[in-house]
DNA sequence: TAGTGGTCTAGACCACAAA
DNA sequence: TTGTGGTCTAGACCACTAC
């Protein structure tokens, strides 16, 4: 065991900072479990019942999945709640055509998001109802990681991007950072979107990272303000 | 003890469902302490440890708060929370300034948030960073449980509503759905903001509602969309 | 000092999934 | 059939709060 933390943190949160660093190191791919519980307490020497505690808390941080009679798995992101939902799509399933794919000098704000100021990958992307715009995309990729999405065709990308990055290049996307914020549409995203020039609309921008906490996208969504609608709860 | 569920539940289930209804009920109020671990134990034929996992989980839903040494204890909402807090603010405190309260009929679609078809209690609200308007709030309350904030000094209300409400009329805000949207600017919200007619907006709908869910306030406001910024996580 | 929640242990038994 | 997580119990000891 690896004490990572102050001694006289009670055991399970110095379980729990361990395990996570473990788990963010990569140490399991989605695909395979973790030792059982029993397992990682002899490892950790403590009880089952501290463990067990430990793993509670992973699950309910969304960090690893528990599934019975199966074993403990860690867990990709949770994207259905990104912000980019929230733009009313009524019963339609959305479609996602990329218009233009281009190796470019990264610009400065691209180049500080990514970490990296070399050459990067970029996508400009829309998202469509029924052949309609309603959503356009400007997706950064550093390189050369991304190279294989830079050669790969147009059509074998799909409309799930995260699942192709996968594929192609191996890198799996944990975790995100979204801001939101409302601007008015250049000329060029009211051609696209076919909207009125200047006309408000809602900009997501994501940062994207590994595991491991590299920054593997960037991502600017911008999509018409007045078919955005989010909802929360407080209690 | 009042089995709520179906048998087949585990028993925290069970208990955390029976014991989730009284709290709604208000059997306790904020300041009185729930049975220990051990009597509610007891009561409910279980043992410490179930209770514990039950007040472990009802803890992590924010609905009860414990306090070593001193006991567990229904816990306020947390409108830190609030969507209307991503209103840009810097360092400046913000002030608050009721600029009209009147009896009125209900409008429908206030008489169908609140439940209540009759005459209600209308506020316009402003909210301010150093005299500088940047938040315009419609707020309505139902009559006659809100009557002794009609009657009441407008100074008497101060800058924190639901403090002022559970002191007048002793009900308690517990909990909120909030609905945000852009909207552009009426004449007379521009007018209040001073800012240009029909510019951009962000719009927060709030149903406050009780313990028990009866909504106790249905607050709309408005303030310039360029002031407002989200930050969200994915994991 | 008494009572509260917080930590930790040890172990029995059940439900589910895979070979 | 074996191994996994899920439920539930019983109890020891510690840390904090109030009186």
């Amino acid at each position: 065991m690896t004490q990572t933390d102050d001694a006289r943190l009670p055991l399970h949160a110095r379980t729990h900072d361990d395990l996570l660093r473990r788990i963010r190191a990569g140490e399991w791919p989605h695909d395979v479990p973790l030792p059982s519980e029993g397992e990682l307490a002899a490892e950790y020497g403590i009880s089952v019942g501290t463990m067990r505690r430990v793993l509670g808390t992973l699950t309910s941080d969304g960090l690893v999945e528990r599934r019975q009679g199966r074993g403990t798995f860690v867990r990709r992101a949770a994207f259905e709640h990104s912000l980019a939902r929230f733009f009313r799509a009524g019963d339609r399933v959305p479609a996602s055509r990329i218009l233009d794919r281009q190796r470019v000098a990264a610009p400065a704000d691209v180049a500080h998001a990514l970490g990296s100021s070399g050459e990067v990958l970029h996508l400009l992307r829309l998202r469509l109802l029924d052949d309609e715009p309603y959503l356009v995309e400007d997706i950064w990729l550093p390189l050369p990681a991304f190279e294989p999405v830079a050669v790969a065709a147009l059509d074998d990308l799909g409309d799930l991007l995260y699942p192709a990055y996968e594929r192609l290049t191996g890198l799996v996307v944990a975790a995100a950072t979204e801001d939101l914020s409302v601007v008015t549409a250049s000329a060029d995203d009211a051609v696209v979107l076919g909207c009125a020039d200047a006309s408000p609309l809602v900009r997501v921008e994501r940062s994207a990272r590994s595991v491991t906490g590299q920054v593997l996208e960037h991502r600017i969504s911008r999509g018409p303000a007045s078919r955005f609608h989010y909802r929360m709860e407080i209690s």
